[in-house]
DNA sequence: TTAATATTTTTGTAGTAACAACAGTTGTAG
DNA sequence: CTACAACTGTTGTTACTACAAAAATATTAA
């Protein structure tokens, strides 16, 4: 059982690195590492709704302690923009930039292409079965931070 | 389907960070990173054996282009040795030592105890479904490097 | 043998991450 | 109102990673 265990854990991660690596390459062309990426999907997941850094956070796959530097490099290109909540100016409000959304719908069916080849193997049932399995894994019992 | 694609890959994704995450508070103790800690594994694998850095990197989980640097870490903490090869002065051999091997065993049952927590959430039926599912999808048709 | 090519590892560089310390703002208690 | 504590985000520092170029050795061809 020990074993399955670890075969299980490095099998994840496995497969996980096989998936960045794919992404990269996929991201490449535009100038975005994994982890912008995914926050500039998170903003647009909020509807153009400004959203505070800790939002951001909350949402993002590793905790990431400078998010703050990953969201400069988005602002120097224009995906982002920044500036001072009004209501709480220790907050910032950060919104995604129509040229970032542009970026971002331009992405969208390369990395759909590329998350369909990374999927390949399994079959339309083996793909339900396995998400099922894997958000049962990643599943905390309570505390939802 | 393709939202249910995009949904196995983000959960690989955050499965992956969690682990890592659990990874490293349990290898803290002993100063060793995940990928430090996966390499002396795969020395310890080779039976004493020593074996050239891309042997090693083969085995390794990311490509990781530096795997020297990682190497002269080990080796600066006495858990691996490196001499150039004799048969084949580019390459260089590189072997775990008894202080690494002790270490590892020091490790084992704490990484066992990790991986146990980290697989909680699945029954013993479900973690073997899993595993052929998980090693299904980083399959690959031909290729073995 | 010499030159050209390939293989294996190392190193330079720049970008990214982790951790902790810091600064600015807000809330609360006296 | 002032002082203290809490919250939010930024910055300093150090270490790590990726990519490419370099160095050292081996192999091949002329």
């Amino acid at each position: 059982m020990e074993e399955m265990n670890k075969a299980i854990v490095t099998g994840i991660l496995r497969a996980g690195a096989q998936i960045e690596e794919r992404l990269n390459e996929s991201l490449k062309a535009a100038q975005l590492s994994v982890p912008q990426f995914n926050v500039l999907r998170i903003l647009r997941g909020q509807k153009q709704r400004a959203v505070s850094l800790s939002v951001v956070q909350r949402h993002m796959i590793k905790k990431m302690s400078n998010t703050s530097r990953l969201i400069d490099k988005l602002m120097d290109k224009g995906l982002v923009s920044r500036e001072v909540c009004a209501k709480n100016r220790r907050q910032v409000d950060i919104c995604i930039t129509l040229q970032g959304l542009e970026l971002l719908q331009q992405l969208d069916s390369i990395i759909a292409t590329t998350e369909e080849a990374l999927t390949k193997n399994l079959s339309p049932e083996e793909k339900k079965h396995f998400l099922q399995l894997i958000r049962q894994f990643s599943a905390v019992p309570q505390e939802k931070n």
